[in-house]
DNA sequence: CAAAAATTTTAATGTAGATTAAAATAATCC
DNA sequence: GGATTATTTTAATCTACATTAAAATTTTTG
């Protein structure tokens, strides 16, 4: 079927690829429908399969929440990863982090699950995400901080104000619902938007 | 029981109040647990009382979620009427409204339901809901195009914008979790961040 | 204080939707 | 091409809650 060569790298990674696709199917199922409003059956009419075969994939659907936020996590963490490496000063990486995140979300490693049911995991994976994302928060901060230590950012309180533009993010996905040409308008004004705000100069 | 006089009108909102009672306990819940994660025990034990009594003040779970979301509703149309009534240019209508609506949240107002979950609910409360909800987008926006008229705000995609800033508050139940002294930094912070941003003057 | 209305409880029912088991199909490999 | 392994399906459970019914308690009222 595939006319490329390596079958062995390709064969191994089968599983993942489909993997993935369930687990882009049901974060977008989540951020559609709601986490209640969603049964294994949405999920995998999305996929063209019979809800039963989800099981070959993940333990349960509770796996499949927590994997969907590991998934999203991970996304944050590249976008953030990439800002550091790439950026200048601070407001530089902020911004960078920014467009990377919103590029990603929007993009073709979207859509990213809302982490709206973090508390109904079970301990070990809520303690698991819960750890990834006050570490991705402190992160952030991290940058605010840089900012102001170099004096791009102006002074604030770095908590609330991560909190602040964190949020606007993860809010993304409750309005966004695949418009290309809406995906446009978030990456160009969003970065603009949450670093130089309102005011006029 | 009272010693106040008027029994008439406290005991015509007897109801009413404890029904208040119930939709705050069942708004703290959902943030707390997620929507799936909260049985109505859950709400019932919040309230000292067992689940089948909350049958008495709504008619089954979805009208109890229905209930949040226009009581959060509600909260945002003042804090934004308020604004209107008292503001000045646009840019202080949308500061005050920010002001108003974050005070309300971690206030006695509060705590407000995240909308995660419009759409499990029923046709009917689904669509009066979101009527609601993108009729409160649009004064918003409306808020910032007259903001952008008289040159208090620089000029800027609104739709983005109130998506951005609006996220952002909708977001804070998600963090926010009654502690008093973080409710201040919350109400100090926020309308700052958002309308001057990051930048360096 | 007795009767009526309002509120809550205990005990019983119902159901959607998650999960499991076993069988069937499809893909892969020698 | 036949055997082995991977993937999906059909059909059958299982269970946590939501919900209802009926009874008990508490509150109100005259």
């Amino acid at each position: 079927m595939n006319a490329t060569g390596s079958q062995r790298a390709a064969e191994e990674s089968r599983f993942q690829l489909q993997r993935d696709r369930m687990l882009r199917a049901a974060a977008h199922c989540f951020n559609q429908k709601g986490y209640s409003g969603t049964s294994l059956k949405d999920v995998a009419d999305r996929l063209g399969l019979t809800d039963p075969a989800l099981y070959y994939y993940v333990r349960n659907k509770e796996e499949l929440v927590y994997l969907c936020y590991v998934r999203a996590a991970e996304v944050g963490h590249e976008a953030m990863q990439l800002a550091i490496a790439d950026g200048d000063s601070g407001l530089d990486k902020v911004l960078r982090y920014l467009r990377n995140h919103v590029d990603f979300m929007v993009g073709e490693r979207g859509p990213v699950a809302i982490m709206s049911e973090i508390p109904s995991l079970k301990p070990a994976h809520r303690e698991e995400v819960l750890a990834f994302s006050r570490k991705h928060s402190a992160a952030f901060e991290a940058l605010l901080e840089e900012g102001i230590a170099d004096g791009s950012i102006s002074p604030c309180d770095v908590r609330m104000t991560g909190n602040a533009i964190m949020g606007a993010v993860n809010w993304i996905p409750k309005w966004y619902h695949g418009d290309a040409a809406v995906a446009e308008q978030i990456i160009e004004e969003f970065p603009r938007i949450l670093t130089s705000g309102l005011s006029r100069p």
